[in-house]
DNA sequence: TCCCTTCTTCCAGGTCGTGAACTAAGACCC
DNA sequence: GGGTCTTAGTTCACGACCTGGAAGAAGGGA
């Protein structure tokens, strides 16, 4: 509902950010490239990336092969104009990394947690952050940002509820900026992976698209139209509490029949278990055994398994009308390297035949590890909306 | 993905539509709220209005008593600076209604059908438009556009897939356009349904909201971030077909445990038949006799007939978060009237405490010809988002 | 050497929102 | 009933911005 509007100088930004964000995102490009893909004149591209490139935003690098007159000159975003921090938070570990704009690691830290208060987590989030610092070499004002990742609601980047790690209303980005200087950035775990597949993974290219997270828990990051989409108030994308299998299972939610009950990692085991299957080990090592069994009931739970998901993705599919499902979550990840063909011819049989149609099914390509990297995307994301604008 | 320049020119076009936008939609205003609300200078809201009632598009309406200085002068979007045309396409009729830009109708045409072909229901649509012109006394210029709402999936202007009606692949806009002048808007009935609830009824106000239709069938609408979202190819918002019960009854789309074979009149019917029930009559008559019966077979299906529904409105409350849900349709209206308290705590069982603490669940407010209404305000939207720059 | 393409530079032309000063119009007070 | 106060709305000079065109520089191929 919120209109607004628009002044002369941000036209500027808006150019800016466009001219930018198509460098970001389209690789290296030329003038010439950015004054067809943005329709700005060739005056304007010219004195805009002049601008960014004086200000240390934008570089050249090197120039493509001529086509009989003077070579295109490429424009990419220098690498090391800024860097900046994506932090996960875990229920066992905080992990820090850095990265240069071109989203390269250059430091790490871990740090293994036992008891996540807001306190300790916060601690060894700053922690982390003057490790990776210190380690890599860069000066503290030439971090863009910090983004932290937390598995639990976040509005405003205050944490709201986070129940896996028992915390309610926690202030985590004003806690954080009482320690640095760095501009904090706090997102829900599942969007920051979703981020990361969008932009540097299996999500690349396509504008409406669901990721979804199958792990011991069940989740989705929604991306609708291009951005994440959060709902009212930041909590869309719940996709494993919805009800499939009308007063079926109890799920840890309390409610019955809930998407999470069967194709949860716990809930997926659990059945196998009822049905009379060996479960040792941690729940990681149980589901390989179980996937790698041949025996009959294992065989029946997995192929139930890939059939609430099927019909778990087959809501997605009517629902939503994606045009991409990326698939992930360390289960899902491990469900789909042997039974995404399956999967996909499932979903089929639940969903409607046409937005079906237009939906591709596919694996998440970055690893589980990459939360780090989707919160440390929040400020850049910011600085290509802003056009290059340092925040403050 | 696609990024575009922003011109001087889409500055101003930008802030006409932000004017005009808040007029229209926020009543009369005074030139004074409107600095407020857009944050525009004093100067560039008096230009930029001056310019619209120069234009016809904005006239002044009475004053706001003095609070002690210059009393503020009204600003309504004029009623009689256009007319717009609605009009739905049934299975059984084709309905087309003549409004002002205030949304009141001026003139009403329907004309049964028997086959609806796409020619004749491109003729009788025709037809409509000249009377509805005609016996408004309306001239043809004055007419800003028409729209028309069809029950099936449409892409740009086309249908894609009318199930319903049997159709594929009418280019229906382009077949219209060929027997008028006036610019041609087709979109997808329930969403069309939930566009005037969303602009007129129980959906003002909000930005993240479901209208969710239950009649024969069961589908939706989804309004995300203030405008319908439509997914990657125009199909979302196929709430009827979530799988709800896995493995459960046939539904008429083939799959299985689709929401609609249980909260659909039809399904909500075979279900009471199947329990024994005496249905008798057509469709409708046979559900409000089920609502009022008394006996224990019938309680017990209206009973689980809420909880199934429930679980429908849950699922959209965990995945989409939105702040309100319309029901409505035909049977929803019939539903809700009596049972909406019973709806709401059932939805609580099986949603997530967050977001359902978040919703409200209502009821649609405009009954159920609404339909011509929703398709009547397409060219509406178009000129408030042109900032009320004529087509062509 | 000539030609071609890619930038760059410059300028006039046009559009736009803004702040400050100014006008308009009613209320309020004596 | 006249002066003053308050709020609403208008006018205008100004600076920011993009554009199209022209001229030219840069860098390479034929």
């Amino acid at each position: 509902m919120e209109v607004r509007r628009t002044t002369v100088r941000d036209m500027r930004r808006s150019n800016r950010s466009v001219i930018l964000t198509s460098i970001y995102r389209e690789g290296p490009l030329s003038r010439q490239e950015l004054t067809v893909r943005t329709s700005l004149s060739a005056a304007s591209v010219s004195n805009l990336v002049a601008e960014l490139i004086a200000e240390g935003v934008v570089e050249e690098a090197g120039s493509v092969e001529s086509e009989g007159g003077r070579p295109r000159v490429l424009l990419r975003v220098a690498p090391t104009f800024r860097y900046v921090v994506g932090a996960e938070v875990g229920e066992t570990r905080v992990r820090v990394e850095l990265f240069d704009m071109a989203m390269n690691v250059l430091a790490r830290a871990d740090h293994p947690i036992s008891t996540p208060t807001p306190a300790e987590v916060v601690k060894h989030v700053l922690e982390g952050l003057s490790t990776v610092i210190a380690s890599s070499g860069v000066q503290p004002q030439q971090v863009l940002g910090l983004g932290v990742a937390v598995a639990g609601v976040v509005e405003d980047n205050a944490v709201v509820d986070a129940q896996t790690l028992g915390w309610e209303a926690v202030p985590l980005a004003e806690m954080l900026a009482e320690g640095t200087d760095i501009p904090v950035h706090v997102d829900n775990g599942a969007n920051m992976l979703g981020q990361a597949e969008m932009y540097f993974g299996a999500g690349r290219g396509a504008t409406d698209a669901v990721v979804a997270l199958v792990g011991s828990g069940v989740g989705s990051a929604l991306v609708a139209g291009g951005s994440s989409y959060r709902g009212t108030r930041s909590s869309a994308g719940e996709w494993g509490h919805m009800t499939i299998v009308y007063g079926g299972r109890q799920c840890r939610c309390g409610a019955l029949g809930c998407l999470e009950a069967y194709v949860g990692a716990e809930g997926i085991l659990d059945r196998y278990r009822e049905a009379g299957g060996l479960v040792e080990g941690d729940e990681e090592t149980a589901f390989v055994e179980l996937l790698s069994s041949t025996s009959e009931p294992a065989a029946t739970i997995v192929a139930d398994t890939i059939g609430y998901l099927a019909a778990g993705f087959a809501n997605l599919v009517n629902l939503v009308n994606p045009e991409r499902i990326v698939l992930g979550g360390w289960a899902g990840l491990l469900l789909g390297e042997n039974h995404l063909d399956e999967l996909r011819a499932e979903v089929g049989k639940h969903a409607l035949r046409r937005p079906y149609a237009q939906v591709s099914i596919v694996l998440c390509e970055l690893g589980r590890d990459a939360v780090a990297l989707g919160a440390a995307t929040l400020p850049v994301v910011r600085l290509l909306r802003d056009g290059g604008a340092l925040p403050r």
